[in-house]
DNA sequence: GCCAACGTTGGC
DNA sequence: GCCAACGTTGGC
């Protein structure tokens, strides 16, 4: 079954328009150096699965875009692996590597929609995203919630015109 | 740039 | 295994 996603990406170091500007729009989901995000990688996303490409860090910070999982499975993060990366582990290794990744491709543009409105809609309280503390990069999506930031960006095109 | 909240590390 | 110190995230 098909399962839902929010990936968080400061633009300032990796925007929807760097992703965009891949080969295929695809690219790797690397540099994530929590265990939690990863263990979803690993164990839970499936290709094929939908993420929203949410802009952290960002003025403001919201949802802009759809993006799908795209590798077979999760595979080690190769930046892990290169000395010359800020996201180099010293602890891990080629036999035991720490830390995978998924292949995103670039599937849609949304109309955006902010931290501030997620946060104003009752119906997504429940979110990670807008929950007290939660920093979670990588972060499951329910159908219901999905849906319904899909219905906002509806709105907001209509609103717009 | 500040800082609250959280995760990780390492001494003991 | 506790927990203080430190590092990071990310909204504001």
């Amino acid at each position: 079954m098909l399962n839902y996603w929010l990936i968080k990406s400061e633009p300032s170091s990796f925007s929807i328009e760097d992703l965009k500007a891949k080969p295929q729009q695809t690219d790797m989901w690397d540099g994530v150096r929590n265990y939690q995000a990863r263990n979803i990688m690993m164990q839970e996303m499936k290709t094929g699965d939908r993420a929203f490409f949410y802009h952290s860090n960002a003025n403001p910070p919201g949802i802009v875009a759809v993006v799908e999982i795209v590798s077979k499975e999760a595979y080690p993060d190769p930046s892990q692996f290169d000395k010359a990366s800020k996201y180099y582990d010293p602890q891990s290794s080629v036999e035991k590597p720490r830390w995978y990744l998924v292949d995103v491709k670039f599937i849609q543009d949304l109309p955006f929609t902010s931290l501030e409105s997620v946060k104003s809609n009752p119906k997504l309280k429940d979110m990670k995203l807008v929950q007290k503390g939660s920093r979670l990069s990588v972060q499951p999506v329910t159908h219901e919630e999905w849906n319904e930031i899909m219905k906002m960006t509806q709105s907001h095109v209509h609103s717009q015109q």
